[in-house]
DNA sequence: ACGTCAACTAGACACTGACAAGTTATATCG
DNA sequence: CGATATAACTTGTCAGTGTCTAGTTGACGT
């Protein structure tokens, strides 16, 4: 038994979540372009080549915030879609574009590694898997819209990409900080929804 | 008179625009991750400080290919715009749609740097007003689209946002080489059409 | 008790951004 | 035409970084 508490049991205890952490805060408060292994591993308190035994190299420690990152946005996706089960189906797409609006303004730090800070992700191909997951969740909300008797004669591989090019792009802006500025975070949730109303008009 | 040919006459001739060329070689070789004050020197054949001179500090040289990509944006879409002047409103929503998308895809290195290499842009504010022109341009063929007696009783500056989040949405997918495998860049421009088709479809 | 192996630490090296100080070539001006 | 101010660099240096190699620690099965 040692002498640290329970939740460090081990020689760190769960080092990699720590390290994912830090990187979080480190994004948060220095930006992206300053996010080191070494600082990561002195916010974890461990010595400084700790992170790369866990994750191969710096490029592996943002592609595991990355992975992280994913996770939660398609959870969330999910949670909306499953919320809007008994609405409409263009009420569904109008909540999966604002669910995915609200992820980048929740968790910025997650969005700008994700897609803004120039990692190969061509290289770690579980974030592929999991981008298409989420494109996924995209065609078949566009499917049921479709079911619906919307869209006739359309492709939906295309409007899907219609679709996310809407909700990634504007969520993009906002977390570019190019919106109209003097919005609160409420009010940018209500003009999102505003522009997924106009992205989903009926044609 | 020196022993240089006449297209360096001075020191170095132009080297602010030798390091911009040499910055943009960079990131296409090696990624924009890899982009180094002293690489760029290196291959503009100048000491390892010189690029500090000119633009500052690092940011100050990413900032500098921000603006000069910013002006090519600006350029190309004013081009496109222009020449769909005795076409309709929603002819020219497009082609400007299509203009961003083929800047993305033909000037993939400066697209990066300005929008996936998280710098911080509201230092410069030149480009904050250069993006702003974009903006503008935007705006302005929503308002003749408007004029023309569609959208009627909307915000043209949300109708903005809405499509400016369509193109530069779309256009980051495809340099994210998160597009549909397979496709040639006339096939993707074909279907930025497409897509913009869709975006543009009357209310 | 002992070996094994995961989870680290310690040290070194080349490279980077930034700064200070010196150098060179051009432009300006008497 | 020549002195000098100045723009455009170079050289040197330092702390910080990524990555590699070689240890070290401690839990765990047998």
């Amino acid at each position: 038994m040692t002498a640290h508490p329970a939740e460090t049991p081990y020689h760190h205890g769960n080092l990699p979540d720590a390290l994912l952490a830090a990187v979080g805060a480190i994004v948060d408060e220095v930006g992206p372009a300053d996010v080191s292994l070494r600082e990561a591993a002195r916010r974890a308190g461990v010595s400084h080549s700790a992170p790369a035994y866990h994750f191969g190299d710096k490029e592996g420690m943002l592609s595991a915030y990355c992975h992280q990152g994913f996770g939660l946005l398609f959870r969330d996706m999910q949670s909306a879609y499953d919320a809007a089960l008994d609405g409409s189906a263009r009420e569904r797409m109008i909540a999966i574009g604002v669910a995915y609006a609200q992820f980048a303004m929740q968790n910025r730090s997650h969005f700008e590694v994700m897609f803004r800070s120039g990692i190969d992700k061509s290289i770690h191909h579980e974030i592929g898997e999991e981008s298409g997951q989420v494109f996924g969740l995209l065609l078949r909300v566009i499917r049921e819209r479709m079911d619906e008797g919307n869209y006739p004669g359309e492709d939906p591989m295309q409007l899907a990409v219609y679709f996310w090019s809407v909700a990634h792009g504007f969520a993009s802006i906002v977390v570019d900080g190019a919106m109209p500025p003097g919005l609160e975070d409420f009010d940018i949730l209500s003009y999102a929804s505003g522009v997924f109303d106009l992205a989903t008009r009926e044609v």
